[in-house]
Order: C-alpha cells, then sequence, then structure tokens
RNA sequence: GCCCCUAUAGCUCAGUUGGAUAGAGCAGCGGUUUCCUAAACCGUGUGCCGGUGGUUCAAAUCCGCCUAGGGGCACCA
C-alpha cells in the first residue's frame, strides 16, 4: 500500500554513505559519542533535516546532516558533507552539492522524477495512499451538537473538519467510523421542551412567562405549532414545571433537531456511521459500571455528599463531581461512561473534535481515559477556532436573536457544498476562520475552489480535444507509454509539475500526523497554479501546446495531463469536493 | 488570578518540525489573446515575522518576560 518515497530513498543513501565512510576510516566517531554507528540504530535521527528548500537553486532536496553530525567527528561541516557526498552510491540523483555552511542538496535525476510520474499513473486512485494507521480501529467524534437548535456556522467548520481529517485517516489506513454523539437526554433537553410548551400554551392565547434560560430561536415556535397540529389543545393547562407535556413536547423537538442537523450534515455530504445515544447510556447501565469501575480502582472519594473523581491524579487541575450530593449524576461521569464505551466497542484510536470553547473540557478527559487505562496517546481531542462570517466585507454577526443569524443549511445553499467545505478547510484549525461569502459565492478563479476545479475541468477537455483530433487517451494507453516518450517531457515547467504531483504522499502522511487537513487546499492551489502557468505558455508558444500532430510529444503530454487530474482528483476527492469534467 | 489559541506585506493567510535571500492569493500598477476554455497568464513588494531578553554555527520557528485580541476556568450539559 505505502509507496516508497523520494525522501526514504534518500535517508537511506545517506545513511549507508555514513557507514560505507567510517568502514573505510574516512571518518571516525570521538569517543564519547555513543550508539550504532554513531548515527542512530539503524536510521538517521529525526532532528536531521531533509526536505526540499524553498530556493530552487538549492535542489530537490536539502539536508543539514553534516551541521548537526559534525561535531561526532570533530570534523567541520563542510568536511563531513564532502564525505558525505563522495560515498553516496544512489542511482536516483542526477547531481550532489555541498554548499556552505555545510548544506548538501540533492538533484533528482530525470530518470527518478519519470518512474516517479508513471507509478502515479499506475497507482491512479490509490495514488497519495501511506499506511499510517495499520488498519486500526478509529473512531472519529465531531459536530456531536446539541439537538436544541439548528446547526451554526461555526458548527460546519467542525462538521467539515471531521469528515476531511475521516477520509484522511481513511486513505492512510485507518478503518474510521464517524460517528456523533447525541446529547438527548438531561437538562438541555427538558429547557427545550419547557420552551416548547410555553410557546404552544402562547399560541393557545394562555398567559405564560417564557423560562429565561429557553431556546428563543424561531424555530421552537413552528416546532410548538407541529405539537399542537398533533397533540392538539390537551397541554392547554399544562404548567411551567408539567413534566409529561414537557417530556412529550421536549423528545418531539429533540427528535426534528436531530434530523434537521443530519438532514444540514448530508447537504454538505456528510454522513454517519453511527449516531450514538446519551440516553442509551443510561439505558444499558454503561455509567453505573463506570462508576463502579472507579469506584473499585480507587479513584473516587466522598465529600460533602457527592462523589468525586481523583482526576487530579492523571494531570487535570481540580477533581471533578460525578455524583452529586442530590444523587443525579454528571455530565462528566456520562462522558467517562461514553469513553468508555468507545474503548469497550473495540476502537484503539480516538479522534474528538470539539470548539475551542469546550478546552477546559479536554483535560478531564484524557484525565478520565488514563483512569480507565488507556495510553494518552489513543486519543486526541482536536480544538478548532471559530468562525467570522463575512459577507460584502462586513462582519455578520452571529447572534441567534438577531435577523441576520447565518444557519449552515442557509450558507450552504447559498454558497453551495463544494464552496463549503472548501471554505470550512482552507486554514488550519487553530487560527480563526473568516469565510467570506462573496468570495465563496464567485464564480471565478479569485475563488481558490474553482481555481481548483477549473484545472481538473480544463485537463478534461484537453483529453476530450486530442481524443477528437484521434488520440487514444485510455488511462492503460497512458500508462504503458515507452519511456522514450516521456522522456519527451523535458522542460523545467513540465519537469516541475510532475515533481509537484509526487509530494503528494507526503503531504498527506503530513497532515495527518500533524492534523492539518488544511494543507491539501495548498498543495492543490500550487498544483494548479503550475499547470495554468504551462497550460498558457502553450497560448503563446506553440510548443508548449499538448495537442498537436507530433504525435509522440503529444502522448507525452497526455501523460503529464493524466498526471496532473490524477493527483487533483484524489485531492478533492478527500476533501469531498467535485472534480468537474467541465465548467 | 489560572489555562488554551492567535499576532507574518494594505487585506486574507502559508511557512514541511531550527536552515541558505521570509512566501502565496487578493487589492494596486504595467503587460499578454489569430491559440487545447481569458473563468487565464506574465511582471511588479523598503515586511522591526506584536515587543523584549535568552538558547546556537543558524530563530518567524525553541525558552523566559511583556503587550493586544479570542476562548475557557460549575455539585451546567
Amino acid at each position: 500500500m505505502s509507496q516508497e518515497t523520494n525522501l526514504t530513498a534518500i535517508k537511506a543513501a545517506i545513511y549507508n554513505a555514513l557507514k560505507t565512510a567510517a568502514a573505510s576510516g574516512k571518518i571516525k566517531l570521538n569517543e564519547n559519542i555513543s550508539g550504532v554507528d554513531g548515527i542512530c540504530d539503524g536510521f538517521l535521527p529525526e532532528s536531521i533535516g531533509l526536505e526540499p528548500p524553498r530556493e530552487k537553486a538549492f535542489g530537490d532536496f536539502a539536508t543539514n546532516i553534516s551541521m548537526k553530525l559534525c561535531k561526532n567527528y570533530s570534523l567541520k561541516p563542510l568536511e563531513l558533507a564532502e564525505i558525505i557526498k563522495d560515498n553516496i552510491k544512489s542511482g536516483i540523483f542526477s547531481k550532489i552539492e555541498v554548499k556552505a555552511p555545510g548544506f548538501i542538496n540533492f538533484y533528482l535525476s530525470e530518470d527518478t522524477i519519470y518512474k516517479n510520474a508513471k507509478s502515479i499513473i499506475s497507482l491512479n486512485e490509490n495514488f497519495g495512499k501511506v499506511d499510517i494507521g495499520g488498519g486500526k480501529p478509529t473512531n472519529v467524534e465531531f459536530g456531536s451538537i446539541n439537538p436544541t437548535g439548528p446547526i451554526s456556522v461555526s458548527h460546519g467548520r467542525q462538521v467539515v473538519l471531521g469528515d476531511v481529517f475521516s477520509s484522511l485517516l481513511e486513505f492512510t489506513n485507518h478503518k474510521v467510523t464517524r460517528e456523533y454523539y447525541c446529547n438527548d437526554t438531561g437538562n438541555q433537553i427538558k429547557n427545550l421542551g419547557r420552551s416548547v410548551v410555553s410557546r404552544y400554551r402562547e399560541i393557545l392565547g394562555e398567559p405564560v412567562t417564557f423560562p429565561e434560560d429557553g431556546y428563543h430561536g424561531d424555530y421552537v415556535v413552528e416546532i410548538a405549532r407541529e405539537v399542537l397540529e398533533k397533540y392538539g389543545e390537551k397541554y392547554r393547562r399544562a404548567s411551567d414545571d408539567d413534566s409529561e407535556a414537557i417530556t412529550v413536547f421536549g423528545d418531539y423537538a429533540q427528535k426534528k433537531m436531530l434530523k434537521e442537523i443530519l438532514d444540514d450534515c448530508a447537504q454538505l455530504r456528510i454522513k454517519y456511521d453511527t449516531v450514538y445515544s446519551e440516553k442509551s447510556l443510561h439505558d444499558d447501565g454503561l455509567v453505573e459500571q463506570t462508576l463502579d469501575f472507579l469506584k473499585k480502582n480507587g479513584l473516587t472519594y466522598e465529600k460533602d455528599g457527592a462523589t468525586w473523581f481523583l482526576s487530579t491524579k492523571f494531570g487535570d487541575d481540580k477533581d471533578r463531581v460525578l455524583v452529586k450530593s442530590d444523587a443525579s449524576k454528571t455530565y462528566a461521569l456520562n462522558d467517562i461512561a461514553y469513553h468508555k464505551a468507545k474503548y469497550d466497542r473495540g476502537f484503539q484510536y480516538l479522534i474528538n473534535f470539539l470548539g475551542a470553547d469546550h478546552h477546559g473540557y479536554t483535560q478531564r478527559l484524557y484525565a478520565a481515559i488514563m483512569a480507565l487505562g488507556k495510553d494518552r496517546d489513543s486519543m486526541r481531542i482536536l480544538l478548532h477556532q471559530f468562525v467570522t462570517m463575512l459577507r460584502d466585507g462586513q462582519v455578520v454577526r452571529m447572534s441567534k436573536r438577531a435577523a441576520n443569524f447565518v444557519v449552515l443549511s442557509e450558507l450552504v445553499s447559498e454558497a453551495g457544498a463544494d464552496a463549503t467545505r472548501y471554505f470550512f478547510l482552507m486554514r488550519k484549525m487553530d487560527a480563526h476562520l473568516e469565510f467570506d461569502i462573496n468570495l465563496a459565492k464567485s464564480q471565478s478563479t479569485d475563488n481558490p475552489v474553482y481555481y481548483v476545479q477549473y484545472c481538473h475541468a480544463r485537463c478534461n477537455g484537453i483529453l476530450k480535444e486530442a481524443q477528437s483530433r484521434g488520440y487514444n487517451t485510455d488511462i492503460n494507453h497512458i500508462a504503458n507509454l515507452p519511456d522514450e516518450t516521456i522522456k519527451l517531457l523535458s522542460s523545467p515547467e513540465e519537469m516541475d509539475i510532475l515533481k509537484k504531483a509526487y509530494e503528494l504522499p507526503k503531504i498527506i502522511e503530513y497532515a495527518v500526523k500533524n492534523y492539518a487537513p488544511h494543507l491539501l487546499c495548498h498543495y492543490a492551489e500550487e498544483l494548479a497554479k503550475l499547470f495554468q502557468s504551462f497550460y498558457t505558455k502553450g497560448k503563446n508558444d506553440a510548443s508548449f501546446r499538448v495537442v498537436t500532430d507530433n504525435r509522440e510529444l503529444t502522448e507525452a503530454r497526455l501523460f503529464l495531463i493524466c498526471v496532473v487530474m490524477i493527483t487533483i482528483r484524489n485531492v478533492l476527492g478527500i476533501m469531498k469536493v467535485n472534480a468537474p469534467e467541465r465548467m
């Protein structure tokens, strides 16, 4: 599944060069340095940098290894660099340079670049996959919005981040379950029920005082009309704490909101594998079991009539109440039970997406899983910052009372699923996101999502054109073009495209390991830009055109087109943004 | 008071784990079309990388302190 990347090949080459040099006595480790070969146990230390340099003039990859290691050998950086260079025996380079203060710069040979590009075509939809997860059962929980109101734009960012990150995990061989945790019990549902009862009685002309902490949105009124339709005037005289009315209406409202939330997600192409009910935790006795487990393991104590969880033992700032002095259970306990259930269901890796306002909650959750005997690294809580909506250059205030409240579904109908998904993805989670509605709607290449999609559509257009001129554009034919044909791709523009396309696996791996799905957007835009630039060159200079009467050159360039298309399509596929055939 | 996040060009933001001369898009200015889609491309930047001290061959990046903005610190859920 995993592809050998240039990176691993170069690392191996450097490592072998050091070993060769050591064996021939060219370099000698200082006495006080320990470790196999003086480098590391069989491979280069993590601290050694090997990456594409910013400046193209410094080659395709550069390493700082001799500056890092020269002291171990009592050599100057340049001396060690020269020795490494002289001992490298790998055919994948066309040139290796040593530059002050001690960098070694590697230039990939053209054959290597062609070989890499051919692998893109043969891997096709599998290009970019890297095995990181080893098939590990992974639970990604995101967008667990309380079913007490419509889904907002900040939650929209979360569901897209969660969904795309799930795709990235799938692409890197994790067995992913997308999960929605539904808080379908407790005070907020009671509150919702009470709010509906109030609106219901209001419609019937009864005197009511709306609950202070009730839900004020118009959707509550709408629900009240529906329950009036369904139940008639049966609850006209319901008092403010009439539990039957509150339960019945709360249940109705909650189910309706859940459906709307899931519908909104579906509109954004998000489909959950499981909706896990908080209520079921109680019904199945999991909350009691979890409490017993913690008690048995000596992780609780009694104080002031309440039962406390000794979470400070696991790094939390304070202990948490599990059972209140009135004998009711806290949300914290439910949550521990929920996460215990996740592990008990067989998941080995848990990802939780939460808004930045849940920061205070993370410590106790990490404490909880450690109390359950799990490794802290088996769970990762990802916090994302909020979204600011911009319309006509003005910030759109997101007050629930105001009329300009932006609900996710409205945004999606206005900007479309492609642009909405792409825009929510564009920034790293840690950063606040400014969502420019006008730009998202714009059908121009100022809009990054259109720019990338257009690149794909244009490639497709060129293939169609070639087809109409009698070229065979079948992928199997392209995949089997002889090397001599592919070697006709030799201009710097063409080589840059091939090299950029081959970076995808590296980008994917980095994005997964660093929880940085936004890098997909940047990468897609970079590749699209290189291609658009090449394409336009053909406008002014016929020798750069793809489809010409020169059959062999045309076939070589169709190969290039396929490389770009496959790469863009795979990236957009992970984002679940359409890769259109035409625009 | 304590904790988390953020601060990079006029604006919105990247910055591949500490590397070489800090980048992109937009806006602005100047160009390009007999042509596979101009829904495009090319050129053009005097940036205290919030401030300050430190670590080192090397700091936007790591550490300390300070400033500004956002969020959080319940026997709520």
